[in-house]
DNA sequence: AACTTATCGCAGGCTGGTTGCAACAAGGCG
DNA sequence: CGCCTTGTTGCAACCAGCCTGCGATAAGTT
């Protein structure tokens, strides 16, 4: 119900925005919406592909591109690997664990506090997360 | 002076490691020990060759890779482009500007800061950064 | 239905980094 | 000193992640 709102409203913007509405955009649409987590391109074409096959690897990396230009999409550099994409609806960073790979989605008002404090010692202040913070889980860091 | 001690130091510590110090590894030394900054290994392959040509930039990956396990330099990914490798003489972390590529480095102790508040939060605590930070600096970042 | 033009799939390319392997040479030993 | 073991080198080839050029296809306007 929702996510076919939301998908509605954006193919609407999609138009609007010049573009055309294929099979294909309405499929990777449906599987970003589904999927309220993280995808990196890779997965989001083997999902892709199980509705519709022969989906292109380059289909859905400038479908992105363009989701990015109108600022519905974003993606994040968790660590060495892919990309990972999702929904620009609430502003994030992401905490990556070195040990075990988990994500941790923290609050943007913690990194604007940090960011804050940056400029006052340095000038510089922190960007919307386009890459991740590497840290340790508490599993991971182990007790102490 | 300090540096050509610097480096008969390392060159001990290589053999003691069971390594061999061949002419190619004592120009990437010299070249590493001479740049305090950070370097790409692109850089580092064209500065060791205008002392040594013919230096293979597998050569100088293997050997920042020995150097990184014996703890004596690290690597740090500022942004999209290739790696910065630097000597691990003091710990610290990085910031990049995204409009102008500046790099500024800063002090551990903020980092500290943050980890054990964001490990009060979360569990999580930041570790060395071997990702830096994105941001924006004074000049781009502009008033205000 | 006709037509314009965005989008698609595919082949191929690019960057940053790694691997396999034969030739070479560091440095230990007699 | 010269021999010999074994770490190191250069080269070619490969890999992942992503992007580009291009002819074919199809969305959406009229």
């Amino acid at each position: 119900m929702t996510g076919s709102d939301a998908i509605d409203r954006t193919v609407q913007a999609i138009r609007e925005h010049g573009g055309r509405v294929t099979d294909q955009r309405k499929a990777i649409l449906r599987v970003l919406f589904d999927e309220s987590d993280h995808v990196t391109a890779d997965e989001l074409v083997r999902r892709v592909n199980s509705a519709l096959p022969d989906v292109h690897v380059t289909t859905v990396y400038r479908f992105l591109d363009t989701l990015e230009e109108m600022g519905l999409v974003a993606h994040v550099h968790l660590g060495h690997g892919p990309a990972a994409y999702h929904l620009t609806t609430h502003r994030h960073a992401h905490v990556v664990c070195d040990g075990c790979g988990t994500i941790e989605v923290i609050d943007s008002s913690t990194i604007d506090r940090w960011s804050s404090e940056l400029r006052r010692q340095t000038g510089f202040q922190l960007t919307e997360q386009h890459f991740a913070f590497a840290g340790r889980c508490s599993r991971c860091a182990g007790p102490r």
